[in-house]
DNA sequence: ACGACTTTGTGAACACGGGCACAAAGTGAC
DNA sequence: GTCACTTTGTGCCCGTGTTCACAAAGTCGT
């Protein structure tokens, strides 16, 4: 169901141009997916259109909604104050759809109390402290790669059973924790892959 | 072949630790994969693997580099200058892996001229001179959504062919141009969905 | 009230990617 | 030189996820 975000950006787009009503092959093409897809995918989450008409945009918004778990804030904290965590507490897209950044941390004591972003960056060690207190649920490991395990055992080891990991390597968890990755160079090589091939392909034939 | 950058993070590795030669079962689970798909993998390559040794680690990083077209740099233009695109244009990640940011871009007046992270922001009317002069092969899109599109066929229009877009809007191209789309929004609600899953499963069998 | 039309929901065909298992090929000891 | 052992390369099978195509269900005009 990773396409579900997708739809809800979409119909919140149009929710915006005050479309009330929407045909599955209006809103796959707004989502980039065939419209046979968009149906058995909507199907899933129960029968919500209706024949001959399409679907309600508010009512889909809200099932999607509810099916994500968007019904709620969720509180997030991101390890590793280096370039990268900075830029992350920095950036206001997490708020903006319902992600509350509570906690910027740090396993190193000199970084520990530092202001970042407007909050006062604390140690990994209160990790415990914020998951029973405050609720934490999603970890964002923004590391470098030699720390990115021992932060994202010290995450799994609080309580915290989602995790989004920007450091290049690959995390071992246990299997009820979910962990996403998001890299950076992995999408650059991928295009330069691409710019290769087209490189060489106009050599061949130009 | 979207795994490659992986094997070839995880080769880098080992031929750090001094490793001179590696099994399919070590570096498949050195990257996370099975060893018959690394295998697999690695054929379509050509046969680099002696049977009853393994793969030479140096050899086969050559040749994965090589495929990926990483034995030159790749000149990389950021184009938004907002919250998002001024965190890329600070992290020091694209450089280290021989991805050269050559310049930052915005739409805004205002913006151009100001300087961010040690370089002066352009106008995105410098495109074409970026792509003729300089060899821009590769455009990353921070721009809000509303101006991602815009941005995108400026890229495109200027010759770049390969895009990475950190917006969370579809994006549609001509054919010969490949978009990879980096959406943390979409992670946070997929971990978010994860957790609600948790929540409910606890909620029933606590 | 009825019929033409639109659009959903879904069963069935299809395609693709991953895993299994084994033959081929090389190494090293004796 | 031969034999036992290791590890690659690959043909085949299987499951998941996608598309196709159509029947069911509803709307709207007359």
């Amino acid at each position: 169901m990773a396409r579900l975000p997708g739809y809800l950006r979409a119909l919140t787009a149009l929710a915006a141009d005050g479309t009330l009503s929407v045909s599955s092959e209006e809103l796959a093409s707004a989502a980039g997916v065939s419209s046979a897809m968009l149906r058995k995918d909507l199907s899933h989450l129960g029968s919500y259109g209706v024949r001959g008409v399409g679907y309600d945009v508010d009512r889909l918004s809200s099932e999607i909604a509810a099916a994500l778990g968007l019904t709620q804030d969720w509180p997030v904290a991101i390890v590793g104050m280096g370039n990268l965590g900075r830029a992350l507490a920095a950036y206001r897209g997490f708020a903006e759809r319902g992600f509350r950044v509570i906690a910027l941390l740090d396993r190193d004591e000199r970084v520990v109390g530092e202001v970042v972003a407007g909050t006062r960056v604390r140690s990994t060690a209160d990790l415990p402290a914020l998951v029973e207190d405050d609720g934490l649920a999603i970890g964002v490991i923004a590391t470098p790669p030699e720390g990115a395990q021992e932060a994202c055992d010290e995450l799994v080891d609080a309580g915290v059973r989602s995790v989004l990991n920007f450091a290049p390597v690959v995390l071992s968890v246990p299997d009820e924790v979910v962990v996403r990755k998001v890299d950076l160079s992995t999408e650059l090589q991928i295009l330069a892959f691409h710019g290769q091939r087209l490189a060489v392909a106009e050599a061949v034939a130009p």
